[in-house]
Formats: structure tokens, sequence, C-alpha cells
DNA sequence: ATAGATATGTCAATATAACTGACCCAAAAG
DNA sequence: CTTTTGGGTCAGTTATATTGACATATCTAT
């Protein structure tokens, strides 16, 4: 609690808008393409965690996006439909299900990346690598409050 | 371009993963505060930036939002309705209509204030003040990407 | 003065993404 | 063999956004 001079309440302020801003941003830059696919953000976080953790369960996938089973069930009826993932068998315990991101899947999760990434790779490039580790840092004790 | 090499995609990656959990969870933190009011995200952002921008019109708090003045006025006519904001003529141009907290207002902003500034007072009260500033700088160029 | 542009308000219909609650089956765990 | 867990699904509802059309008041420029 030593120096906590710099933690006005309207500097916390500005941060919880800025959240939104960076949350809102990075999140629209893609959805032209997802339009494409008939697809929303809701498939695109959906399709973001698949990749990032192949093979996942239900109940994992539930536990990161924090929504109901019923609400993530619609997306992923769609991303199925479309054959963007693919549902095995649980190996170990069967009455799960691990999905996986199929070969469309794979490309469709590129060309949304690519785009979303710019915003990203830009602010970083001119920025130090010592800014960027402090940024992940921060970032991440706010979401583990 | 010197010392990208910290900038692999994977945590790329990781980063659009975190400001999705990181804008979540700091307006997630009040939700329940504003159910007792009839309210949701959509009053709380509107609420957040009436605070911020005392006297602000409708077209800066829709460049803001970027809502449109349909889904907008929705949100403003429940916040008029109780009596949480009021909208005055605007004194140059009477056609523009400046947005104002009332008492009523300021208080269920102070409410949610305390219970959304915990999550990043908490995160920031562990880190140095250079780590805040640098945090604050990159989310800066994000936004303006 | 008047024509056009601007700021705002509103009606109606629709889309997206979430919710609650109830119930089902299959498989694991005791 | 009973209970618990993981997952699927039906039905209805809510929250927040959209598009498109149109209305009114006021400002701006000629």
């Amino acid at each position: 609690m030593k120096d906590l001079l710099y933690l006005k309440d309207d500097q916390i302020k500005d941060f919880i808008e800025q959240i939104f801003y960076a949350y809102r941003e990075t999140y629209s830059d893609p959805k032209k393409i997802l339009k494409k696919y008939s697809f929303g953000t809701a498939h695109h976080r959906a399709i973001h965690l698949i990749e990032r953790y192949e093979g996942l369960t239900i109940s994992d996938l539930l536990n990161k996006l924090k929504i109901t089973k019923q609400s993530l069930n619609r997306v992923l009826r769609d991303l199925i439909k479309n054959k963007t993932i693919l549902l095995k068998k649980g190996e170990i315990d069967s009455r799960q299900r691990q999905i996986f991101l199929n070969d469309k899947g794979k490309k469709l999760f590129e060309e949304i990346f690519l785009e979303q990434k710019k915003r990203i790779y830009n602010a970083f490039k001119n920025s130090d690598s010592d800014a960027v580790i402090k940024f992940k840092k921060v970032l991440n004790k706010i979401i583990n409050e």
C-alpha cells in the first residue's frame, strides 16, 4: 500500500471505460468475416477457445464461457451443422465429448485471427517488450481477482 | 520492428482471450446491484459514460457506445422513468439534449462503482505504478489502432 | 424568409445471445 | 444397483441489439 497515489477513483473509472472499448474493438474486427458464415460473436468465442484448448470437453468450454449449456448448445449445433467442429466421445470417460476444429474450422479460425491479430500486433509493435509483459501481468491480475 | 520475438501468434491469441475475460469479469461484478433497479449492462454503460462526461449530448453518447439511436433510446427512457438521469436542452444548440445524472443517479453510480472498483483496485495494489502506467498505454494503443 | 441539413424521438419488425425450468438418456461411481 | 455426473433438448422468456421508415424542432446558408 505504499504508492497508491496514482490510483485515484477517476483513473480507475478510466480503466473501466477503456476495458470496455478494448474488448468491443477487438471483437468487432472480425464480424464481417463471421457474417459470411452466418456466425456471430458467440460462435467466434467458442471457435477461439476450441482452437486454444483442442479436445476440451463441453464442461471445460462451459466453465470458460460462463454461459448456460442451453446457450452453448445452440452455438455448437450451428458449428457442427456447418462442419466447423466435430465432437468425439471422451477417451477416458465416454460420457464426455471432446471438441475439435476440423479442417474447415481451422481455416475459418485462421481467417478470423488474421483480422483480429492486426489490432493487437500494431498496438504492441510500438511498445517495448517490457510494456507488453507488464500489460499481460496486470490483465491477469484483473481476471484472477 | 526490432524485438518482436515475443510476439508469437499464440501469445496474441492469449491476449485476445484475456481481454474477453477482463471485460466480462469487470462488467459482471455489479450485475446484482443493477438487477435491484431492473437495469442491465446496457444501462450501466450509459450511466458510466454520463458520469464521466457530464452534460454530454445524445450524439456524444452514441459515438462512445457505438449503438443505434433506437437502442440507446430504450435505455435512456428507462433511466429517465427511473429518475436516474435528466435531459436538458442544449445551451448553445437547443436541438441537442445534454444528459446529466441527478441525485438518484449519482448514488446509483457510486454503488455500482464501489463494487466494480474492487477488482481493478486489488489488481493494481500489488503492481508497481510503472506497470499500471504501461498497462494503460498499451490498452490505449489497442483501442486507437 | 425559406430550403436544406442536423439532432433527436419514435414505431414496428427482426436478430442475436442470453436466461430459467423441466425433463431425458447414458455412463460412471458409490 | 442406486445415485451422481455429463451431456442433450424442448419450450418459453428476457436483454440488447439491429434495419427501415417517418416525424418534429431547430440550426445554417443563401
